[in-house]
RNA sequence: GAGUCUGUAGCUCAGUUGGAUAGAGCAACGGCCUUCUAAGCCGUGGGUCGGGGGUUCGAAUCCCUUCAGGCUCGCCA
């Protein structure tokens, strides 16, 4: 209808587009000023007139064509036109709209492939807040391209490789057991790990017996690989709990320990092309023409670095998955050092350098303080979950006593609270973590948008028969409470296509606490079982897209709701 | 020092990519449960949009400049 509206301006108005049409076309930002108003100050030099005068010409034009168009009244305030639809009308379209099964998608994906890299945990540490935000916004994101019909391989880049594995074994040898390990797992890692890292700063040389270490597992050493792949295994054993309760999967867990034998050709490749140079005993690539310090590419002692391994695992990438696109989520942090491996893939001359992309995230800190496992200032992810999971379990016990299934109930919302608090807010804000936010179930949080689900399967459980879609009487929900609830519904295609243009599960999470607010509003002002047959089954149906609107849009955020709670 | 991100209500943040009187939540205060789940709804107070210039019909939004904070700047990832 909209679309109609911009191609009969387009046409009034003569030399401009439709498309110019729809791209000035804006909502008002006050209901008592329409659907849709349409801003003619740009016109103003032009036609040399003033811009309240155009807006009165258009709104005379208008009024011939204002049927067809489906258009109640227009009129012209300050230089708008002011468009109000025939809400009847209005309506009607939207719900048939809105019952579609595939309504949200807006633009269909053309089956284009998506690598992502997230969640990439390092191996042999716990998984901590950090962690959490590349996780949920990874799988989010994920979500939202499937269901735009993308084809999308998560990839969980696990930092299984590097000079921090020689100090962990190092720190092994020294200060630890395999009975201790057995024991404990990762809790142990950690702490010969932050002590090896306290002792190295008063004795240097154990960072060289450190380096050692690594410089052996890269030559398959037998005894280094095998202590590695066991503190490997201990770590994923303790991940999978999270990615379980988060309900996080993925496709390749092929992490930069997958791409150690790939770097030789790397290096190869990049002396055939003449991009390799030695500086300083270690091999780079210059960056320096564009403004950027070198790409290490080996070390001086011969070992990889993250720069070449992540060259190589890109180049595997495209091989393997022949990508149009690869994303990496990560903290804001490695802005740099992804800038300096697109332009590596740049100079080695492929074209299709513009197809990676970083999806950066700002950092967490505890209390002001940066995150450190290293100094022990961390707050693990299972712990936030299970916390969360624990007070929801009090709150359903406390509220609902009856409710039938209160161990999976708690289980949704306490996770659901902690992956909506995660992605309410834009991906770029630095956040220090605070329990009280995350524990927060009042207001716009996860479990309130829940709530919001909750209410409207209860309303549709208590009426016996179906939801009648057909011979609806559009004219009951005109009111301004229902119509609100309607257009709240009707953006979330927009929502869903400028969430996966921009990279930002916000823009659901925002798009949710909206819907809630105005259901909510709905739920309060206009009552639906009790109400006369016709307006009863309008607003039945009403709820009922409501209802399926708000899981839909939850389960792309990658959270699930309960029917009760 | 250079690069980069951020700066909007007491706090946490939106702000449709330049539009109408800058909006939510939390916190504070005051209402609403014999009626579909009160994890809710309604109301009140609260603002030099970091500062200063500029661009134009019009700026929180674009440009310049300046201040404050975070992050990064070869052998960690």
């Amino acid at each position: 209808m909209k679309e109609k509206i911009c191609k009969s301006i387009a046409k009034i108005l003569g030399n401009i587009s439709e498309r110019e049409v729809a791209k000035l076309m804006e909502i008002p930002p006050e209901d008592k000023m329409g659907d849709f108003a349409f801003p003619c100050f740009s016109f103003a030099k032009v036609l040399h007139k003033n811009p309240q005068m155009i807006a009165e010409e258009l709104n005379v034009t208008m009024q011939e064509i204002r049927e067809e168009l489906g258009i109640e009244r227009s009129e012209a305030v300050n230089g708008y036109l002011n468009i109000f639809m025939n809400r009847g009308k209005y309506i009607q379209f939207w719900i048939n709209k809105m019952k579609k099964p595939d309504f949200g998608i807006a633009k269909t994906g053309t089956g284009e492939k998506i690598c992502m890299d997230y969640s990439s945990p390092n191996i042999a540490k716990n998984f901590h807040v950090g962690h959490l935000r590349t996780t949920v916004i990874g799988n989010s994101l994920y979500r939202i391209y499937e269901k735009l019909g993308f084809q999308v391989v998560r990839i969980n880049h696990l930092g299984d490789w590097g000079t921090q594995f020689g100090k962990l074994i190092s720190a092994f040898k020294r200060w630890s057991d395999e009975a201790a390990v057995k024991e404990k797992g990762i809790e142990e890692l950690l702490r010969i790990y932050v002590k090896f890292n306290t002792e190295a700063e008063k004795n240097p040389e154990l960072l060289d017996e450190a380096r050692n270490w690594f410089v052996k597992m890269e030559q398959n050493d037998e005894e280094a690989i095998g202590i590695w792949k066991w503190f490997k295994e201990i770590s994923l054993f303790e991940y999978a709990r999270v990615y379980k309760l988060l309900g996080v999967t993925f496709d390749s867990y092929a992490g930069e320990s997958f791409y150690r034998d790939k770097v030789p050709s790397l290096i190869e490749e990049l002396k055939n092309k003449g991009l390799l140079k030695e500086s300083q005993g270690a091999n780079i690539i210059d960056l320096s023409e564009y403004d950027m310090p070198p790409c290490l590419i080996t070390k001086s002692d011969g070992g990889s670095i993250y720069h070449s391994r992540d060259i190589a695992a890109v180049l595997y990438r495209k091989e393997t998955y022949h990508f149009d696109k690869c994303l990496y989520v990560t903290g804001l942090e490695q802005s740099l050092h992804f800038k300096q491996v697109f332009k590596a893939i740049e100079v080695m001359g492929y074209d299709w350098a513009d197809m990676l992309i970083h999806v950066p995230y700002g950092l967490v800190s505890l209390e002001g303080e940066k995150v450190s496992t290293r100094n022990g200032n961390i707050i693990y992810a299972e712990d936030i979950l299970n916390e969360a999971i624990e007070r929801a379990s009090h709150l359903i016990q406390d509220k609902n006593p009856d409710l039938r299934d209160k161990e999976e109930a708690a289980k949704k919302v306490g996770v659901g609270a902690v992956i909506f608090h995660d992605l309410f807010n834009q991906r770029i804000k630095n956040v220090d973590f605070s329990w009280e936010d995350v524990l927060s179930f009042d207001g716009t949080t996860g479990p309130y948008v829940q709530y919001t689900y909750a209410r409207a399967k209860s309303i549709i459980r208590k009426k016996k028969d179906d939801i009648e879609y057909e011979n609806i009487d559009f004219n009951v929900l005109a009111e301004d409470i229902s119509y609100g609830l309607i257009k709240a519904l009707a953006g979330y295609e927009e929502a869903v296509e400028k969430a996966a243009e921009r990279y930002e599960p916000s823009v659901i999470a925002r798009y949710l606490a909206d819907v809630a607010a105005s259901f909510n509003k709905f739920y309060h002002e206009c009552p639906i079982l009790q109400a006369e047959e016709k307006v009863k089954q309008a607003r039945m149906v009403l709820v009922d897209l409501a209802q399926s609107i708000i899981s839909d849009a939850c389960a792309l955020l990658g959270m699930s709701c309960p029917e009760e709670m």
